[in-house]
DNA sequence: TGCACGATGAAC
DNA sequence: TTCATCGTGCAC
């Protein structure tokens, strides 16, 4: 497998996003290796798109959103969940990719399909927000044999608050791929 | 300093 | 469809 580099990661969300399908995400910690192929993201396409956290403006929170590409935006839903996001674009973009689903391959006990289950699974806390995802502990990889995938394109999921934005195209996912959080 | 509300998941 | 649960961001 070959680790994601950060020219991989400094192109715009829109364009990250389907290109994270089908690689592996990869956490090492304890000894222990657990990987995912990554089945459905979302992109966040930066401050002026109204679902994106980073539209709020530079916050403690969002901080790692508007910095380098190729790190791990993590943050705490609804007081009980964590999601995955990785940095897209150069700095100052604020744009991101969400890891909505994998498909378990490693070491991953429980279900993987949503972003909260998969920071559960991976065990992803707060801890790895701004973790460099070009360096080692978690990172995404990419197989030799990448054969090409069906792609399916729909509106991004728990964002209607967000006006037209939330109609936009910006979820994808792997066409008849069982571990999708949902059609 | 207070308060409304989530880029969710599970139960009913 | 409802609820758990708490950090954030914004209104006073």
């Amino acid at each position: 497998m070959k680790k994601l580099t950060r020219s991989f990661y400094e192109r715009d969300a829109l364009e990250v996003a389907p290109a994270l399908l089908g690689k592996y995400l990869v956490r090492e910690h304890g000894g222990v290796r657990q990987v995912g192929r990554v089945v459905e993201v979302e992109a966040y396409l930066g401050p002026h798109d109204l679902a994106a956290h980073s539209s709020r403006g530079r916050t403690p929170r969002t901080e790692v959103m508007f910095g380098p590409p190729g790190h791990a935006y993590v943050y705490m839903v609804y007081g009980l969940h964590y999601c995955l996001n990785a940095v897209t674009a150069p700095a100052g973009n604020a744009q991101g990719v969400l890891i909505r689903a994998v498909e378990p391959i490693q070491n991953l006990s429980g279900r993987t399909q949503g972003p909260g289950l998969v920071c559960r699974a991976f065990g992803i806390d707060r801890s790895a927000n701004g973790i460099d995802l070009c360096g080692a502990g978690l990172y995404l990889a990419a197989r030799a044999e990448d054969a090409p995938l069906g792609i399916v394109r729909r509106p991004r999921i728990g964002v209607d608050y967000a006006g037209h934005w939330a109609r936009r195209l910006l979820r994808f996912y792997v066409r008849g791929n069982p571990f999708i959080s949902r059609p």
